[in-house]
DNA sequence: CTGAAAGCGCTAACAT
DNA sequence: ATGTTAGCGCTTTCAG
């Protein structure tokens, strides 16, 4: 019963409890943990020993509302089942504790609607900087980021405008340069392995991918490639037996490009299990790396993308912002490579 | 310059600029976002508008402050760049979704020093629960834990102790059953790829399967299996080539078990690139379907875990006790499965 | 159904 | 070098 001894049942400290356990005023405590330079080396000891007797930790709610900064940064994916992201996430996180900032995540199962509800829940954390993935914001977003001014990096795409920062690649390009390779290799009866429209108009970054592609064929007149959607663009199987049966029902083809690499490895497997030479028979190539496409066989030509390379810009455009580093370039270009795999090979013509 | 219209340079609104616009006290501001049954439909309406009309985002700071009660939970997890622990924080992070909790994370490298650094700050944040990998934690780690007063859980592993709650499975019977399955396949002259000695130590999830590997080798009573350690048990090509030269080297060898499924489909690639037939020559199975297991042929036999699951799990287990829902069991075990595929066989006796 | 007062834990600004 | 005062934005409690 007694609390004599403060040890029984011991409340959580606060400030004040660490300042009277140690003798000396709240403050002198808050400068101890924030400013140890200007208290004198006896009083610090003795605070720390109190600090360290009842095992203080500072309430960081309180240090938010006074100080209005949090030292926590959002991050916004569309989802961590795609590795992309998820090295993504590994990248921001090691990036923001180097520099001891947390991390509070969300993900928007590609859907802006989503994204809004979270940026409003999380907007109200106060964070001190937000980094979402892509371009396509609901108009609401857009209000709330505005009215948090805060750091904004926009990542996996590069645009014409940005809310604020942004860290990626060419989408365009990336789609541009791959099926280019697949030209310049002699393939000239290509096929396409997409995702659906729907699933395109939200997740815009596929749709440039797409349009490049298009492009490059339209620059090469090698007529429009055939296309064939998938269901679920993350599920190998069912990808694999589409793009599978889109080319057992196109027999002009000599190449299909998937649109992911999950489309593209189940693309090989399933061809495969049906007799199919690749890529003698069937050419195939996919984009985004994401450390399958070099696990099959033959290996899958692909359009490299750096995840992890991305979530640390973005973090570190963000913390740069926060240290009046405006130095920084604000819309970095991390660019991206054509992996060639055996997958694909250069067609004698 | 002026500030009459509010709308020039709007000032981040409070719960005063809101209650004053729509000419009602704070409070009922309050009430209106947080018990609105208790608020007439009048004034209701009128603060909601005046709510839109000035973005008004609630400073959950104040609130977290105020109440003692943040919305927040926390998860560590060793790394995300195992698609286990990423798949495990999307579970988590649709369950959180849910009830309209966000989720701050960290990472921890595998290393308790820096999990315990991590729990340190993040409970600065007063996280309602905090979700941990593993069991194996720091003395003060404990200590943090403890005064936090908070729910928590263990995920990834079921151990006799547990801080507060565990979700996860035996890791012991995971390795026993692995090892007994390739036995019993006929197998008798086993070699172990498996990570290092000092790895184990701060995975001991790890440890504790490699114990069930020798418990079940012990049992059978056919010797104890040669062992050889890679480097990075997340490098496929590295470990690949690793666990061939082990293979070379011992000749006798007629099936390996590789600590994690990277290895083993290294294994299988970097051995048949080598000119071996497998299952024939060698067999080989891996233990965690990170769903590459199944990309390679041959297929890669495993020890399937349910990554997804147990965040979900462990998310609930929180939610639950939040709720004051003490009903559901603290201990949960989710179990595993062997999935037997083509890099194994029954062999003929 | 609505409002006023008090205080959560902390630190900026101002004493001393 | 240390202490005092006030207030960040919110909700709990108590009044009306």
């Amino acid at each position: 019963m007694s609390d004599k001894k403060g040890s029984y049942r011991q409340e959580r400290a606060n400030l004040m409890a660490v300042a009277k356990y140690a003798g000396v005023s709240a403050m002198t405590v808050s400068r101890v943990l924030n400013q140890p330079g200007k208290v004198a080396e006896a009083t610090r000891k003795k605070v720390q020993a109190a600090v360290d007797a009842l095992g203080y930790v500072p309430n960081l709610a309180a240090n938010t509302l006074r100080r209005e900064r949090s030292g926590v940064i959002v991050a916004l994916v569309p989802t961590l089942e795609n590795s992309v992201f998820s090295d993504t996430v590994q990248g921001i996180s090691n990036a923001l504790e180097q520099e001891g900032c947390q991390l509070l995540l969300g993900c928007s199962s590609y859907s802006p609607e989503r994204e809004e509800k979270l940026v409003r829940a999380l907007l109200g954390h106060r964070p001190d900087g937000i980094i979402l993935t892509g371009t396509l914001h609901t108009a609401e977003t857009h209000k709330l980021l505005e009215s948090a001014r805060i750091p904004v990096v926009e990542m996996w795409d590069i645009a014409a405008d940005h809310i604020d920062m942004a860290v990626g690649f060419d989408n365009f390009a990336a789609g541009h340069d791959i099926a280019s390779h697949m030209i310049s290799c002699g393939y000239e009866s290509l096929g396409y392995v997409a995702t659906s429209p729907e699933h395109e108009i939200h997740e815009n970054r596929a749709a440039k991918r797409s349009k490049g592609i298009y492009a490059a064929v339209a620059e090469a007149g090698i007529g429009m490639p055939a296309r064939q959607n998938v269901r679920n663009p993350l599920d190998i199987a069912d990808s694999g037996v589409i793009a599978a049966d889109f080319v057992v029902a196109n027999p002009g083809l000599d190449a299909i490009i998937c649109a992911n690499e999950i489309i593209g490895v189940g693309a090989i497997a399933e061809l495969q299990n049906r007799g199919w030479q690749i890529p003698d028979q069937i050419a195939v190539c996919g984009i985004g790396d994401a450390n399958i496409a070099a696990l099959v066989t033959p290996g899958l030509t692909t359009v490299q993308f750096y995840g992890q390379d991305i979530g640390k810009r973005a973090a570190e455009l963000i913390l740069d912002r926060l240290n009046g580093q405006q130095a920084a370039e604000g819309k970095q270009d991390v660019g991206f490579r054509i992996v060639s795999r055996a997958s694909t090979a250069e067609k004698p013509s």
